[in-house]
DNA sequence: TTGTAAGCGTTATCAG
DNA sequence: CTGATAACGCTTACAA
């Protein structure tokens, strides 16, 4: 059926194996070489990366496990990892776990199958059970935006700490005082970090840190929604408040359009990620931003490099920064 | 290194074929059965896939060519689409375009030399020139919210023109004459399909059509902003604005936010997909959205019936309905 | 039912 | 530089 490299062989009059090594880029006689890509060109040959990968043990093929395609943080990470590493020649088998950590073994299981050449993974659990697996088989693995107490790996992230401080600080500097902060899962480490800045600043700034304020969920935009309606009718409710992640934003601003609370005069808020929605949402929102182009292109920069068995800086942890962009929808109470 | 059926056949003390018609499901000796399954827990034996995939040109791989997966129409989509592969235990190649019409080819090339079983592509050029690619080699291809006009491939779709229709005629129906319709490629099927349904509808109602109301673009959010502006600096600018996909929507508001124009009074405005849009901005945006999880499963299904070699209906073209959600984002000119 | 042997399309080794 | 030969790990006739 398909064109094999014996064809190409027969037609150009030579062996098998110096087609083989002319493909592979050795060095042969002159002659040959053209006839060779001529009876390449002539059988339009494109060699079987089944047979290679089996010969030589690599796929070309990287695996990404992630929380879910429809999350748009997530998707724009790997929308620009993906891109670089079509660029040097991969492909790119995703892996959804519908936001279930347990899904992820069997997701990491499954490329092991594949034979994957490596692996990116944005982590749900807190120490990915699978990471062990893939070290034995000597296979790279990245992990990005968040990074697990216990295990040695590379890691791609973000200065989440700094992030939550700039934010926080922002609101103090408006003298905000009663500030709400609505953080991921307490387990996760990147909610710990955001709300780490949160302690921090509001430590470094005096000022009282207020439990019922603090709250956790699991990042979905529902949670957000219920929480605001919780803090909004409490007794003494916060002046401003802080969603950590571009979800928990969304159900923040549903909440408070449904109590009809105008952002920026009744209540300030600041979000995350999602710069679209700061031009959407009226009056603009403030927020802070991750550069998810760029986690995603240092991820596979990284991932590539490990490939090529360039093991240099192991374990490397890229701490990336966030931007944080100031609008109306935070008031200024000195005013 | 990895363990091989011969290491387990070894161990049970039978042939390696034997160990393979085991695997695969042939009837033997239960004594052989149970030592084999012995000897693989005990080896913890995985088969090697790439093998397999050399020996049966099955790699129970399907490639996905899409314009972009920043796009979170294309996001969603593939998402049901990847989790309902993954449960038939397939994986699946993502191909990014970067909207880039000529990308199509190369990923499709790229795909094919994967030696994938199956593709779905969201199709940016009018008519996919890689089909007859894929057709020759028998590899079944289903088209996704596109159909090309000249040529004969599964589709799975929505009836943009009655989306269009009906999101049309509710302006109508509360007096809005001056309709603007802020439409993607003229000429990709689906903005002419959307246009279609506006001319029918306001030809129905008697309507005159205006061209200064009617606006081709890219689908950038970008182009929608440029678009708006422009229209509502016009003599006589429209009453209503229809904006015919997620971006464009996006692109639409930021506009009419910059202008301050209050939207429900000033103008209104319906806006496609993006149910999460409509509670966050306010008032809550009347909108068409398309059962994008639905489409995903319909183009899975499809593509496993025919990648199990069931052809029956083929070429088979799913449409799918849309729901159009009322708001307050539409004024009422008759009150 | 089970085993032997050939082959899927490449590449690596090693002799010429 | 070139070519014969033997893998890579599995499946599948075909023979026993």
């Amino acid at each position: 059926m398909a064109t094999t490299i014996h064809d190409v062989a027969r037609l150009a009059g030579v062996s098998a194996s110096t087609v083989s090594k002319y493909i592979n880029g050795g060095s042969l006689r002159e002659k040959n070489n053209s006839k060779i890509q001529q009876a390449i060109d002539q059988l339009d040959f494109k060699p079987n990366t089944i047979a290679r990968s089996l010969k030589n043990n690599r796929t070309r093929t990287v695996g990404v496990i992630l929380p879910s395609l429809s999350n748009a943080f997530c998707a724009a990470i790997i929308s620009s990892f993906e891109k670089e590493l079509q660029k040097n020649g991969y492909g790119v088998l995703i892996c959804d776990c519908a936001e279930d950590p347990k899904a992820e073994l069997s997701c990491a299981q499954f490329l092991m199958d594949k034979k994957v050449d490596g692996i990116v993974n944005m982590p749900l659990s807190e120490s990915p059970e699978f990471l062990p697996l893939f070290q034995e088989s000597r296979i790279p693995v990245i992990l990005i935006d968040q990074k697990p107490a216990d295990m040695i790996c590379d890691t791609v992230l973000v200065d989440n700490l700094n992030a939550s401080y700039t934010a926080v600080e922002y609101l103090i500097n408006r003298r905000h005082r009663k500030i709400a902060i609505i953080c991921g899962d307490q387990e996760r480490f990147t909610a710990n970090e955001r709300l780490t800045g949160y302690m921090r600043v509001m430590q470094d700034y005096g000022i009282a840190i207020r439990d019922e304020y603090i709250r956790y969920c699991n990042y979905r935009a529902s949670s957000s929604y219920e929480i605001v309606k919780s803090l909004m009718t409490m007794p003494d409710p916060p002046t401003a408040i802080f969603a950590t992640s571009y979800d928990l934003t969304i159900g923040t601003v549903t909440a408070l359009n449904e109590l009809e609370l105008t952002i920026g005069k009744d209540i300030s808020l600041i979000g995350f990620d999602g710069l679209a929605l700061s031009a959407i949402i009226r009056p603009p929102l403030a927020m802070v931003t991750q550069p998810m182009e760029e986690i995603g292109q240092r991820a596979a920069d990284l991932l590539l490099r490990r490939m090529r068995g360039d093991y240099s800086g192991f374990p490397s942890t890229e701490r990336l920064k966030t931007t944080f962009i100031a609008a109306s929808s935070v008031r200024d109470l000195n005013a």
